[in-house]
DNA sequence: CGCATTTGACCAGCGC
DNA sequence: GCGCTGGTCAAATGCG
């Protein structure tokens, strides 16, 4: 059920990798400087004019592509109200009856009762309701106020080991087998533990061992440690965080950038994701994967090129 | 040597 | 009360 609330849509909305736009078609600049489009010098009208057109093309693309993502969104939302009303008609048939533990089954409660995250990977999110019937039965519950919810990764199947970056540094404290996954569950704590309560579970998927089921317990209270890492001393040598760029999974993928243009597009509910320090990171990886896109550059120089010669012909 | 990770032991909750 | 299970602790180990 999990799994099927997880939408791994591959959708990749820089337009430059999801379709390449036909760049190839962009004009070429001859050795005078005029652009040369099928082998024939254009004047400078020419060049503005099929500038000017290949923009509204993109601009067009870009539209329809726009209203695409929206229906899917859409289509998305509705299935999952659907799924939603399902499941309230017949309660707690997903769950298996072996689940007797008080943690698993707010786990699955988190799952099931959150909004319309349009999704990015993180299935779970809610404080622990306070209404929830078995809160009363549970006296030890109530000290941890945490919010738990719960990230899906996707990642290469030959990737060994339990680890999910995403920003923050862990410290492993335990790993155990659990019955109803035969893949171990490993136990982080935030490496600022005791001043940062967070705690995190990673397991691999028992349905899809290529994807990793990481979830977070509590709020970090603090920046992740990518934003603090220029001025973070000396210390941390054998962090395992990559220094260039701690790689969030947060999205869908470990790779793909993709997922911050999803972010942006379709309002998640965790609050995690609206998170400054998310948000910040979620718009740096779409600069950095545009900016790494040599067909973007290439466009951008394009179109900084016919804007200056629009210009000048003015 | 200092740190993080590993791993077996221990503890607590739950069902029978 | 007992056994099963998930979660945590802490000594041992490995690594830079």
């Amino acid at each position: 059920m999990d799994t099927s609330s997880w939408v791994d849509t591959s959708l990749d909305l820089n337009p430059f990798s999801a379709r390449p736009l036909r760049l190839e078609e962009t004009p070429k600049k001859g050795p005078n400087g005029n652009l040369i489009v099928f082998g024939k010098k254009l004047s400078v009208k020419e060049e503005t004019g099929a500038l000017v057109e290949e923009l509204n093309r993109v601009n067009e693309e870009n539209k329809k592509l726009t209203e695409k993502l929206t229906a899917m969104c859409e289509n998305y939302n509705a299935l999952r109200s659907q799924v939603m009303d399902l499941m309230s008609k017949s309660p707690e048939k997903e769950i298996s009856p072996s689940k007797k533990r008080k943690s698993e089954n707010s786990d699955n409660n988190n799952n099931n009762n959150n909004g319309n995250n349009c999704n990015f990977g993180v299935v779970g999110n809610s404080e622990s309701s306070s209404t929830d019937e078995d809160s009363s039965k549970k006296p030890r519950q109530e000290i941890i106020k945490a919010k738990v919810s719960r990230v899906y990764v996707r990642t290469e199947a030959s990737e060994a080991g339990l680890v999910v970056k995403d920003g923050y540094q862990w410290r492993k404290y335990g790993q155990k087998v659990t019955r109803d996954n035969p893949s171990p569950r490993a136990y982080f704590r935030c490496s600022f533990a005791p001043i940062c309560p967070v705690k995190k579970k990673v397991q691999r998927s028992a349905d899809d061992q290529s994807v990793m089921v990481a979830t977070y317990e509590g709020e970090h209270n603090h920046l992740p440690h990518s934003h603090m890492e220029p001025t973070s001393g000396p210390s941390h040598g054998s962090s395992s965080l990559n220094p260039s760029r701690p790689t969030t999974s947060l999205g869908l993928t470990k790779s793909k950038p993709s997922g911050a243009g999803e972010a942006r597009n379709c309002r998640s509910n965790n609050p995690e994701m609206d998170s400054p320090q998310v948000r910040q990171y979620l718009v740096e990886q779409m600069a950095t994967s545009l900016t790494k896109d040599p067909n973007f550059t290439e466009a951008l120089a394009a179109a900084i090129s016919g804007r200056m010669f629009s210009a000048r012909s003015n």
